[in-house]
DNA sequence: GCCTTGACCACGG
DNA sequence: CCCGTGGCCAAGG
């Protein structure tokens, strides 16, 4: 018997992995997909152990599509480029055209 | 075992 | 959109 906190964790990776090319989601949006509306701190808080793993911390942003968890990355822009990377449009931390580039587990999925 | 901090969000003003 | 407040849960001190 596993800790649910531990599969709240994990669904929170499984959900991140999912995330198409050239997309993005936000914290909240994964955190109401898992039932857990009010704990979208929590979906940050799991991408903070993210590092090591598969998951594109880099496409998951704040519900105003600012990068906010950019400077827990290596570099200070290293998030930015990865976006940019995947054709995703980025200015002063903040994507372009965000509402259209928005990818919602609870709606999509 | 209590207190503070944190990659957030919703609501009211 | 800005500001203040509450909530949620976990980790670190």
């Amino acid at each position: 018997m596993q800790q649910e906190t531990l599969n709240f964790f994990d669904k929170v990776y499984a959900v991140a992995k999912l995330i198409p090319h050239g997309r993005v989601t936000s914290y909240g949006a994964i955190a109401k997909y898992l039932g857990a509306a009010k704990s979208a701190r929590m979906v940050g808080y799991a991408m903070n152990g993210s590092s090591g793993k598969d998951v594109p911390a880099h496409r998951v942003v704040n519900r105003k599509g600012l990068l906010t968890g950019k400077h827990h990355f290596d570099g200070t822009n290293l998030m930015q480029q990865l976006l940019e990377s995947e054709g995703v449009e980025v200015v002063e931390n903040q994507i372009q055209n965000f509402e259209a580039l928005f990818w919602d587990p609870a709606m999509e999925l």
